[in-house]
DNA sequence: CTACAATATCAGCCTAGGCAGATATATGTT
DNA sequence: AACATATATCTGCCTAGGCTGATATTGTAG
């Protein structure tokens, strides 16, 4: 199986590396500042952080203990329980001790969060077509199956 | 121009935004992991960020300032100096006050910067390269040619 | 030349993630 | 049942980036 890069022809300015990580940067930046200016959302201060959170819990359809959570965005367990805790104190989510099994807790957007994850989802739709544009859906399709097969790869 | 996405049909877990975040924690966490790993490195305690920065300074051709870096990594000022203090400390970079325009530092890589340069953009290359399995690389640059627009979208 | 704006670096404060260790619970083994 | 092991959450500590304001220097308008 061929090698893309080789170290004597390797130009790390045009790497997908390099350029990967920048791109995550500046997206995360600009959805940010979306949210931070946003007329309803400003008030509750919510994060680029905190919304994936939420994409998690109210986009997807099963029910997600932190663990679940962790897993799915590569994060750390501590930061979690922090994090979690910011949301609670937001009013955004709610933690429910799972009786099955009592070390998890189950996690639910409440109302309040439910009602605010529309628009939040909104302007991250509007910032990821702002940096597609000009692509075509095909090509689209083509750099989520490359991100995904990255990820795959990452094991 | 059409949007690639809509809220209507939008999922999360296969979106752009969300695998990048993903691929990008992965990629500089299995950075970290062998930098810190390499029999010759780990005594210099180099992190992943840390060895974007020397990239800059011995991958590249031109003469750096702290600012340059700012700009080339998306990266903040205050964060900058501290992270120039870490590498001095290290005694891979050296500060050169500007003479012609004295707001300026320019930043050296020292000869211990460009001794351990080389193994670490081996480990580097090598990281991207696994991610990057079972491409092509007609896909290789497809992605990079997407991603460099994403970069130019940004603004 | 002076006043004012722009730029580069730096220092202080705050926030947040990673890691190690503690606790509680669950699972598997003997 | 007793014990060890694994898992989930939480807490404390450390590191590091973002933001704001301070200082020094340069560029610019009058």
């Amino acid at each position: 199986m061929a090698n893309i890069y080789d170290i004597e022809t390797y130009e790390p300015s045009e790497s997908i590396g390099y350029l990967m990580t920048r791109v995550k940067v500046e997206m995360l930046a600009a959805l940010d500042r979306e949210l931070a200016a946003d007329a309803h959302l400003s008030a509750l201060g919510v994060t680029s952080a905190q919304f994936v959170v939420m994409v998690r819990l109210v986009g997807t359809a099963d029910r997600k203990s932190a663990s679940d959570l962790c897993k799915d965005l590569s994060y750390d367990a501590g930061a979690m329980t922090r994090m979690i805790d910011r949301l609670e104190k937001k009013g955004l989510v709610r933690r429910m001790r799972c009786v099955k099994d009592r070390r998890l807790i189950y996690l639910e957007a409440t109302e309040a969060g439910r009602a605010a994850y529309p628009r939040m989802l909104e302007i991250s739709v509007a910032v990821q077509n702002r940096f597609l544009r000009g692509m075509e859906p095909q090509d689209a399709r083509r750099l989520r199956d490359y991100l995904a097969r990255m990820l795959h790869n990452a094991g």
